[in-house]
DNA sequence: GACTATTTATAAG
DNA sequence: TATTATAAATAGT
């Protein structure tokens, strides 16, 4: 990718190798987490040079992209006849168990998430879309009355703050009145009270609609743009 | 690097990101093998999208990679900053550690059917949300092929049990016409071949249509009863 | 390492 | 999916 194509094949001149080498790792090295970063990806990347150096990049940590891996090796696994390597290995009955437990359990969750799923029954598949809906229902209800508790929270701690403006306001002005016979300099930071501007946020704030108005779910999930279709 | 620039942050656009994720995915692995044969290097490069799919290329087997990547991390990392390493390998920990994996599966589990999701925040309620919608696509989608299909094999079972049957009654009617003159009692039974209600049942299979005809979704899809709102 | 002429990757349509 | 204008990577210096 530059002044000559080159083919791939493996560089005959060491010292030519290992220029490559350095490049293109770094370049590998940045495509992986620029990819990590733009799309919420999970990378490692393992690296061992000629001279048997090891390099290694990860998005996390090594290891739990390697575990996570493993999990994913054992869910997937062809046929329990080969009770992998990781599991023979250790001799713990324990060990084994929880391996097994967890495997039960990604299986699950990707199944839950539309993943390897080929094999299974049309049964199967009922059961599994019953408790998506059933936990996507539950999901979104709960998001919903979180987005409305905080608007509501908001609402009300504006209104608050519209009212403790008002006292601040009428004491300002008060104090105001009371010192501009004095004319004393030191206040005139606090001027910004005095303009229209303060009193039209105010009223902004009021506009939004009172609180009492926000605990009707239908009328605030609408306005939120949020489907109505798994609705219970 | 195209188009126009891009900054390296996440994509917010979950299709863009999608296509994102495979176009670099695809651009990485070519960049891993290429360095690995240029360099002749050994690479493991460990990919798992958003939505958890495991995609991975090693120049030579995963499993090798990663366990030589275990013997120099052990080897020249004695830090008592990463202990993990040496744990790894010891059993204790490794029940540990399965547990701990176990337990986050399950609360993942659990949130995805809508469980213990008192305490989430709006965002990670929006993910879950998310995933249990892709989730439940996959499996609607997958469920009506396996639907479709059943009914397709079935179809066409039924015209072949129709054209069997079809020449079964040419022989027994030809049997019938021989054995008519000896009046066999044996036989009675397979009258039922001769009636009109046989033919009629024969003819309802072809009305419900040819298996050629079933081959789009929507329609099938439509007639089983299946809401829409959640296909791609 | 720095410098380009090129090739390659890829963002957007 | 294919295309294309542009950004990025990089082979040779």
């Amino acid at each position: 990718m530059a002044r000559e194509k080159i083919k791939i094949r493996k560089i005959d001149n060491a010292t030519a190798r290992q220029v490559t080498f350095s490049k293109r790792r770094r370049g590998l090295f940045k495509k992986a987490q620029e990819l990590s970063i733009l799309c919420d990806a999970e990378v490692g990347l393992i690296i061992f040079s000629s001279t048997g150096k090891l390099f290694q990049y990860s998005s996390s940590s090594m290891k739990d992209v390697i575990e996570r891996r493993g999990l994913h090796s054992k869910s997937i696994q062809q046929n329990p006849d080969y009770p992998s390597i990781d599991l023979q290995l250790d001799g713990n009955a324990d060990t084994a168990r929880l391996s097994k437990q967890a495997a039960e359990l990604s299986v699950q969750l990707r199944n839950m998430r539309g993943e390897d799923i080929d094999k299974l029954t049309v049964e199967e598949l009922q059961k599994i879309e019953s408790t998506l809906e059933l936990g996507l229902n539950r999901v979104m209800e709960k998001k919903s009355q979180q987005i409305i508790e905080q608007i509501n929270d908001l609402q009300q701690k504006g209104v608050k703050l519209m009212e403790e403006n008002a006292r601040l306001r009428q004491r300002v002005g008060m104090a105001w009145a009371g010192r501009s016979a004095t004319n004393d300099s030191e206040n005139a930071e606090n001027t910004v009270f005095e303009d229209g501007q303060s009193s039209e946020c105010i009223s902004d704030i009021s506009h939004l609609g009172g609180p009492q108005e926000l605990n009707e779910n239908d009328n605030i999930s609408l306005k939120l743009g949020l489907p109505c279709s798994h609705w219970k």
